[in-house]
DNA sequence: TAGGTTATCAAAAACGTTTTTGTCAATGAA
DNA sequence: TTCATTGACAAAAACGTTTTTGATAACCTA
């Protein structure tokens, strides 16, 4: 009983109070300041689920961080720059960001997650990350109603509005970059192909090779879980096939990490004898040995896109179907990859 | 007003459904089951806001997810781990788990975030991770009556539930090692002072040098921020000196990995002419060359304990005062350090 | 058979806001 | 002088629950 109290020790109605603090104009300027003075001096809050109940806003954003594959790990170094990125635009507008987690990843108690999560009203607007090909996510936050962003792209008839890294150009770039150091048997490390990154990287990869009449190998186009175990594991098994390719790009640096580690393994000097290349520009690729060649992509501004286009569509400033926003990335050359010998 | 529909759909008055789907004895068994039945065809969801405003509970449990250093990278695979683990314990006892992030790191900021939050009464408990050594977030929160679980101790007059790792077990084991590899400057590469842990594993490192009765050296322990930059940057230093240390002991495995870099640099071979340590058994640890030893810790069994602890107090089932677990540390020998030559 | 239990349900009062509608005086125009 | 207009505030309804208190009938016990 917050507001009556405040009101109260004012000697104002209750909805004069509410009506100054909400900034309406038919509140006299003196009592306005008034209000807003004692309101601060007294520490008044207005509870979120009252003012819910009431007018239907929260003045939050939620978004749920998938569980990684082990189940164990929620939120990667990525998603975690992306949060970032979005509250800090968000809280310029007045909005806040929560977050919950899914620990599970079967499609049926997703759904049920996300059922729960915007029927409970907690939030105004959503953030989907970690988009699949095809996203039973997308039709049902939509069919909700509720405002929504992705962080990648996903295959649905609808317009959405979406936020993405240019995937596809950057695996482009990186297979290029193999192609013109002369090499041919390039094999990519690749994530689960579930996820559209994952295609638009293999894409990327596979107009490379088309650009230069290189026919692709399906040999060499390996699928693991992003980590260095997979990493090391999958290069492993290329490095003992009949004819080992020559480079090699990852779909993280994390990947490439293992994959060095597998070369070293076998007394292969990465960068001199063969060429690999990672994705993300971790903290760690600059300080492996060889120091990683890899791409840059800006999370964070990412992030900063993803807040500035909830708050559009939040204030009805724009159509989903006009948000649409291809984050560039740029690729950092270092030593872990080298002309064929 | 869906509580209102449901029971008109079902001819009930809403007092009794209201009973029936929260498990009151005075409703009859038959009636109950055809409630509960006819709530999930419907696909009915109680407005969290309004419960909370009505009974004062609201089952989720909060945590606020400080910002890293450079402001910008929110979560730690540790703390992602952690998450996990609470969020698992805490979905059985039918609690959900939700996060916000802190942008900034200033003191004011910090308790108008937590005021708010606190205030807000969105959660019925709080986690609080990345204790400092004098913290003011746990006074305050214990102001506010609302149970709490830290993961980290501090120092501080009252009782107060806390989850730990063995941090200055930790340090006192990777520090015996190299004693007993024979080295005598042994330098440790350690975080901010300013938090808990930094001093837990100061003094297991001071612990070990005083049982063999080395005196520890100022000039070899460190303080940077925990990553790759800062652990190679303290490395290069350190390798400069006058009397440069035989085996360095960090923080992290990051630090541990930029340490390996700049040691590369000067061409000094980890594991033969120069003993580095780590902590965390993160992901990377085992693919660097040379293969780190580090410690492990069960970062996802300390989530779990810390969700068992918030469910009891909860429950009331225990006082803060009870509850205190200190997760034990395993050392995990790889090829990173070595005898003094 | 009368009185008190018990089992089952309903009515109604909150919880703390926002918002719609209303009131009343002061102001302005004719 | 009169009547509409405006400016500043108040009253009260509503949001969707939970919980306290009541009510009714059926069931016992003596």
């Amino acid at each position: 009983m917050s507001i009556v109290l405040l009101a109260r020790d004012l000697g104002l109605s209750i909805s004069t109070v509410s009506r100054a603090l909400n900034g309406y104009h038919d509140v006299a300027p003196a009592t306005k300041q008034r209000v807003l003075k004692r309101a601060r001096e007294i520490g008044y809050r207005p509870n979120p689920g009252a003012r819910r109940l009431k007018s239907g806003r929260s003045s939050l954003v939620g978004v749920i961080l998938p569980a990684a594959s082990d189940g164990v790990r929620f939120v990667d170094s990525v998603a975690s720059s992306l949060l970032g990125g979005v509250e800090v635009e968000l809280e310029n507008g007045g909005y806040g960001l929560i977050a919950t987690m899914q620990t599970r990843n079967d499609l049926e108690r997703e759904a049920a997650l996300y059922e729960n999560f915007i029927k409970g009203s907690w939030v105004d607007a959503l953030l989907l990350v970690r988009t699949r090909v095809a996203d039973p996510r997308v039709e049902l936050v939509r069919k909700a109603h509720i405002p929504f962003v992705t962080y990648g792209r996903t295959e649905t008839a609808e317009p959405y509005a979406w936020v993405d890294t240019d995937n596809e150009k950057a695996f482009y770039l990186a297979t290029l970059r193999q192609i013109e150091f002369g090499h041919e048997r390039i094999a990519l490390l690749n994530g689960p192909l579930e996820y559209n990154f994952v295609r638009l990287r293999e894409k990327g990869y596979t107009r490379a090779l088309a650009k230069h009449r290189i026919a692709p190998d399906r040999l060499l186009m390996l699928n693991g879980d992003l980590s260095e175990v997979s990493g090391y594991a999958l290069c492993r098994s290329l490095l003992v096939s009949a004819v080992p390719p020559t480079a090699i790009v990852c779909a993280t640096d994390a990947m490439a990490i293992g994959a060095i580690a597998a070369c070293r393994e076998r007394g292969m000097a990465v960068g001199r004898e063969i060429s690999i290349a990672g994705y993300g520009n971790s903290s760690a690729s600059g300080f492996c040995d060889p120091p990683l060649t890899t791409i840059d992509h800006a999370v964070f501004e990412n992030g900063r896109h993803i807040g500035q286009s909830l708050l559009r569509l939040l204030r009805a400033e724009a159509k989903p179907a006009d948000i649409h926003y291809l984050e560039p990335v740029v690729l950092v050359p270092r030593k872990s990859d080298c002309q064929r010998k």
